[in-house]
RNA sequence: CGCGGGGUGGAGCAGCCUGGUAGCUCGCAAGGCUCAUAACCUUGAGGUCGUCCGUUCAAAUCGGACCCCCGCAACCA
């Protein structure tokens, strides 16, 4: 449409590496990226939000011939757990991109030929340590010793013939592009470590191919088909394949200018670094916002692949129910910060928040409609309201869209929670403060229907707020609350005792 | 002198930028209530805010020195 100005928000997650099956901090991006992108549509954005896996390079072929497998049949084998643990989770992406689809290799190509043409690449020749058995190369530092430091054979100085992509001549566009936008890079603590790190050191150049010869899963250049494309150079451009470039102007036109990329901090550097200087180079603007958040540990370690200490999500919503797990992932750890998962404060959050609070809430406010209208939904009359907590309580009911709103936009999801947990609690402490009981003996009835209305228009409104982050609770809860009526249900969070 | 993060009641954290009665969650203790999932509500105990020095009328908060803890090959969110 012509002068369009709907509201339009771009989120995405990184592409996932395959050579794993999605772990807990796969699950943690991709819920953040589904909160955000479920908020902005119930407020009416058009929204695009896209994940997807990253399929190429050395480590695929590696784990693929660990199981006798073709690159191809091992991905196409990953891709179906990925999307599983999507749909399990309740995850509302748009388009789930994979590397290796003809729409992303077309927009490589496209884009390194841009690149090409502007006078961008040059040949060089790449010398390193190469372990030929297990195909990798190593650093001078990694393999002091002479030996490889994965199989301890010895490693030999081998010398390519590669494409370069010179990042330092962008270097400084980069650095004040960063000092000129603020949230470009955050949180700030992130922001401030990319600065530095610009102005304290002239950037290499980077290697953005692979000779065929040893490797040959990968994005054939279109100017030399004997390299094949560096997956971190392939994977970034998936961002703006997935819009539809090099073809659909409009659609890119509409979603680019407001993307967000949610990544893990130790992704940062390719980022905010490398792919805004692609970007640049070939003439286009950088992402709008980067948002590096924190790691997951387990105990005193980080969580890793290689250690096999991943915690396996599926097996946890299995045990606890999905909306903990999101709730949990988003409520006990600030975004940007590195958090410590246990399942003492999983079961923390459950029983404290989700089952007492909340769901006790729910349950005994039905109880209550139940008991005393049999099961009628009193109409909300504002001006016969006597308690100064209920009109505090609708005061905040008020005020929390724009609440909720404002935190989700810093990244800050436990401010929102906060916001919404914070009427919660002003609810139970209402009931207590009202004793509903009590009016019932004393046949206070309109003061009863007041009472009673008032909790329910402040659990519908906290559903509602809470859809975005637990859409199978707000479901739960609002088919319970029908206009007129409640249909009770079980408690929606059965204490969990362990122990 | 490598870099970064951190040291606040029993545990986990906020506050520090923009100095001025130390706050939150959990746990603990006592009480209340009965609509409710031994849930809910109230109150309380518990901290010389890592150490020392300095600036100031006043410092968890600013400056300096020091001590201790965590991370820092690659892969990873």
């Amino acid at each position: 449409m012509p002068g369009e100005t709907m509201d339009s928000f771009y989120v995405t997650t990184p592409i996932y590496y395959v050579n794993g099956l999605p772990h807990i901090g796969h699950s943690y991006t991709t819920i953040a990226a589904d909160v955000l992108s479920r908020h902005k549509r119930k407020l009416g954005w058009d929204v695009f939000f896209l994940t997807g896996t990253d399929e190429h390079g050395q480590k695929v072929v590696r784990a693929a011939q660990e199981k006798n497998m073709t690159p191809q049949e091992f991905v196409d084998g990953i891709i179906p757990r990925f999307r599983e643990a999507w749909k399990k989770l309740e995850i509302s992406y748009d388009d789930f991109i994979r590397t290796t689809e003809p729409r992303h290799i077309r927009a490589v190509q496209n884009f390194l030929q841009e690149l090409q043409d502007k006078g961008e690449l040059s040949l060089g020749e790449y010398e390193g340590l190469y372990c030929v058995p297990c195909e990798v190369f190593w650093t001078d530092k990694q393999a002091e010793s002479g030996l490889c430091p994965d199989c301890r054979r010895p490693v030999e100085r081998i010398k390519e013939t590669n494409y370069f992509f010179k990042l330092s001549r962008h270097q400084e566009w980069l650095i004040s592009h960063i000092a000129k936008h603020p949230d470009f890079i955050q949180p700030e603590s992130r922001r401030n470590e990319v600065l530095a790190f610009l102005k304290e050191n002239t950037l290499t150049d980077l290697c953005i191919s692979r000779p065929k010869t040893r490797l040959s899963w990968g994005i054939p250049l279109p100017f030399s088909p004997a390299h094949v494309t560096y997956v971190w150079f392939d994977a970034l451009i998936n961002y703006i394949a997935a819009l539809g470039y090099p073809g659909e102007k409009e659609r890119f036109e509409k979603f680019w200018p407001s993307s967000l990329h949610l990544i893990g901090k130790d992704i940062l550097r390719q980022h905010a670094v490398i792919w805004p200087i692609m970007l640049h180079a070939v003439g286009m603007e950088p992402p709008k916002r980067i948002y590096a958040h924190g790691w997951w540990q387990v105990g005193q370690e980080k969580m890793s692949k290689s250690r096999g200490n991943v915690v396996d999500p599926l097996a946890l919503i299995d045990e606890f129910g999905i909306d903990i797990y999101r709730y949990f992932l988003l409520r006990d750890v600030p975004f940007g910060l590195d958090g410590v998962f246990s399942r003492a404060s999983l079961i923390q959050r459950f029983n404290g928040d989700l089952a007492n609070d909340l769901g006790n809430l729910v349950f005994r406010t039905l109880t209550m409609a139940e008991k005393y209208f049999d099961g009628r939904v009193p109409a909300l009359q504002k001006e016969r309201l006597k308690s100064p907590l209920a009109s505090e309580i609708l005061l905040k009911l008020d005020k929390l869209p724009a609440l909720v709103d404002a935190g989700l936009e810093r990244l800050d999801f436990i401010a929102a929670l906060e916001g919404i947990w914070s009427v919660i609690g002003n609810c139970n402490k209402y009931v207590e403060e009202t004793k509903p009981w009590n009016l019932k003996k004393e046949g206070r009835q309109e003061d009863l229907e007041d009472f009673l209305a008032v909790l329910i228009t402040a659990i519908r409104c906290v559903a509602g707020e809470l859809e975005p982050f637990m859409p199978q609770t707000a479901q739960k809860i609002l088919s319970q609350i029908k206009d007129d009526h409640v249909v009770k249900g079980d408690p929606l969070f059965p204490r969990i005792e362990e122990e």
